[in-house]
DNA sequence: TAGAGAATTGAACACCGTTCAATTAATGCG
DNA sequence: CGCATTAATTGAACGGTGTTCAATTCTCTA
């Protein structure tokens, strides 16, 4: 068990992620390359095929990481009262995407080649963060069935994703006065059963 | 004005516009080169540089034609009576996404360099595309000012995009046992004030 | 037919992801 | 302590990428 310096392979790894965490954060997924990830952590690029399968691995462990950190925040804004939940869950997921807007991209910029999928560690990540809102907001829908309810929260999610993706894009501003935030909590709002 | 063939600028823009639309259809963005695109209309990569400033704009002019399509297959959902649109509307949408699943994806997939926005000619085509699903189903929401109904079309918009976006990059099925093409039509009838 | 001028070429440049034989350095052992 | 083992690390090499631009080819006009 050799190694260059004081790195263990663990620390090494997180390391690497940090860098391209960094990367990511200054310049997105066009800045993103094996070469400039290893340069940062003064290694050589051959050295990241140690710790990653490839490009590829290394994106999704970064994105992993990112839905991580989404996670923490929205957990926290489910701790609110009942009633509060709905805008408090929005109001985290916009605050979060608005504070790393690159790394929140690519979230959903990087798509695997064609025939890959991601790894099977993966799915109990997004399943959990989609768990978390539906047991967030079960309570506010109750005389639905449990597949009603997790339909509901399922578009939820992928319409906050929709407004999100067009508004960093600025995709929305092209053709929308309105705030993304404010469609979110539209979406919300009508999504369960509200009046207005 | 001499040309190799008998290709008029024009022409040979459409040929090589084509040749990308097909290597996008069979591999997707990863799979589309200048390189690949040259070969294919039987010139050298050079010439692509006469006809495109660079390959982002030559997938821009892509992406617009496809915005296109989009607009055909949704005015001709938009002309059944009144109370049948949302359904037909939102029909029409997963049918084109499902029917050129890798020409869609590369709208929202392709992403111009940082500080890069799209062309002015874009923005009309998409508020266009926006207008046209808000006057359609501008008369289901009667009771709303303007603003409103524009918001709610804007969130419906960006509701099908990430629900779209999700299933194409199978990020829902992970998550969802409900149909993409469902939780569409679930979007829309609660975003137009529908009671289920 | 000669010349002008535009279209086209393809080599060159600086990058990219990825591989892998060679090198380096730390460890366990005698 | 010194040496052999073994693992980590390197960096050159390969085939690809987008893009540029001097040189070439071709067509039209005079």
């Amino acid at each position: 068990m050799a190694r260059r310096s004081d790195h263990a392979p663990e620390e090494l790894k997180r390391l690497a992620l940090e860098a391209g965490r960094a990367i990511v954060m200054e310049e997105g997924l066009r800045g993103l390359t094996v070469r400039r990830v290893a340069e940062r952590i003064g290694y050589a690029p051959g050295t990241l095929y140690n710790l990653f399968a490839n490009l590829d691995d290394l994106i999704v462990q970064l994105n992993a990481a990112t839905l991580d950190a989404l996670a923490v925040v929205l957990v926290e804004a489910a701790r609110a009262e009942l009633a509060a939940r709905p805008e408090r869950l929005v109001e985290a997921y916009f605050d979060f995407v608005e504070s790393r807007p690159r790394l929140w991209s690519l979230l959903f910029e990087h798509r695997l080649p064609e025939g890959e999928d991601l790894p099977d560690w993966y799915r109990p990540k997004l399943a959990a963060l989609l768990g978390l809102v539906a047991e967030a907001l079960g309570p506010l829908m109750p005389d639905q069935t449990r597949e009603a309810r997790q339909a509901a929260t399922v578009t939820m999610w992928a319409g906050l994703h929709g407004i999100s993706t067009l508004a960093v894009t600025s995709k929305l501003t092209l053709v929308a006065e309105t705030e993304p935030r404010a469609l979110g909590h539209l979406l919300v709002r009508r999504m369960l059963g509200g009046e207005n």
